[in-house]
DNA sequence: TACATGACTCTTA
DNA sequence: ATAAGAGCCATGT
């Protein structure tokens, strides 16, 4: 992708630490466009053929909710790697979502 | 060139 | 509290 911004997207998302969410809001805003979370999502959907591999289970909407979930190879990816990173996920929403969301900004 | 679509979010009613 | 409308940016037709 020669796109910059499609890049920064990307590298933001492999710097969410294992264990960790974020959401397609913040994200936006570390582009500068807090407004342009839609742009992510759609970034995120053409990430499976970007290499090196993008972590974007890690990546949720705003509510803690697996909107994307569906975009993945299996349904159930997401949801699956999640849970084996230790988070708790029930019925597609993250459980304690406040308690593992990654904010670049604290860190 | 123009319109429609999408893994979103915020503001108003 | 719930629902509907508007903004946002890149892509595909």
């Amino acid at each position: 992708m020669e796109n910059e911004i499609f890049n920064q997207i990307y590298n933001i998302v492999r710097q969410i630490p294992k264990g960790k969410v974020c959401t397609y809001g913040i994200i936006a805003s570390l582009l500068g466009s807090k407004k342009s979370a839609r742009l992510v999502g759609y970034a995120l959907n053409v990430s499976h053929k970007i290499l090196p591999k993008v972590p974007a289970h890690r990546v949720v909407n705003r509510n803690g909710l697996l909107t994307g979930k569906h975009h993945f190879k299996a349904i159930d990816e997401m949801q699956v790697l999640l849970e084996k990173e230790g988070i708790v996920i029930i019925n597609d929403q993250v459980q304690d979502f406040d308690s593992v969301i990654w904010n670049p900004i604290l860190d």
